[in-house]
DNA sequence: TTCCTTGCAAACGTTTTGCATCGGT
DNA sequence: ACCGATGCAAAACGTTTGCAAGGAA
């Protein structure tokens, strides 16, 4: 496996530390799902002087060089995730929980309503809402 | 069916010229999907003066009373439709065009993976994008 | 040394809000 | 006449961009 420098290279960007600290980030945390603000942020907590408009910057770069997905759960933001698999989500409205799964069947099906409309699918976009039964959730029910 | 100023006041809402202009242009066009820029523009086009601040207003309100839905296409800007049965989207990235479809299949599993994670579904976002097959899209291929 | 990269501040586009005025009921 | 609804302008918000200074190769 390609170390973090070699990934940078390999996409033609030069290895800065703000690029490497980003991608570390995203490593560390294979399932989180991260705003630019978060990363702005965890950057600063760890003394690293990153201008918000370079953590932008070097988001799109990665997310360019297929390191890094960006998705969009809620009008406000977008948030970034290492890059792995296809997954959609399925998110709680509650406590803000992200899961990732994957279901070949409605991929499948997703294929032929395509077909059916007279449509070359490319991408999609499904994200499930609901509420998640964990105990430390529920616990925050009203 | 209830008129468009019955909808207005069983929504609590004043019977005005700028609510019951919108809720027309929505009933005009049952298909289409617009934003509030484009609300705007086709009202200045027939000469009512309503500003923009109003149409969101206006929209959020009726998004609220269950008569309109919004959508979240794309990153920059939301999108509204009157309310129909439930439905999801298929876009062409080419020339826009928007599709609306139903697929009970797709619903079912939709239900079978949350439970298996542990969710209460509540709602969900799907939107394919693809490309569309018809001539007049296909005329614009490059 | 070159030219890519960065930080800062200003610009951007969409949406929201403050406030004085207007208008349904 | 009341109180909600409106128009306008300004603010808010996440994100992008211009520019001069800094840093990897």
């Amino acid at each position: 496996m390609a170390s973090n420098s070699e990934k940078l290279k390999s996409a033609g960007l030069k290895v800065t530390h703000p690029r490497s600290k980003i991608l570390e980030i995203f490593q560390s945390s294979p399932d989180n799902h991260f705003s630019a603000d978060e990363i702005h942020l965890k950057l600063a907590n760890a003394n690293e002087n990153v201008g918000l408009a370079t953590v932008y910057r070097v988001l799109t770069q990665l997310e360019l060089a297929g390191l890094i997905e960006k998705n969009q759960f809620n009008k406000t933001q977008s948030n970034y995730e290492i890059k792995k698999e296809h997954h959609d989500h399925l998110i709680c409205t509650r406590c803000g929980k992200i899961v990732e799964f994957n279901n070949p069947a409605i991929e499948k099906m997703q294929e032929k309503v395509s077909s059916e409309y007279n449509f070359r699918l490319t991408t999609h976009v499904m994200t499930l809402f609901g509420e998640c039964l964990d105990d430390k959730c529920q616990e925050n029910k009203d």
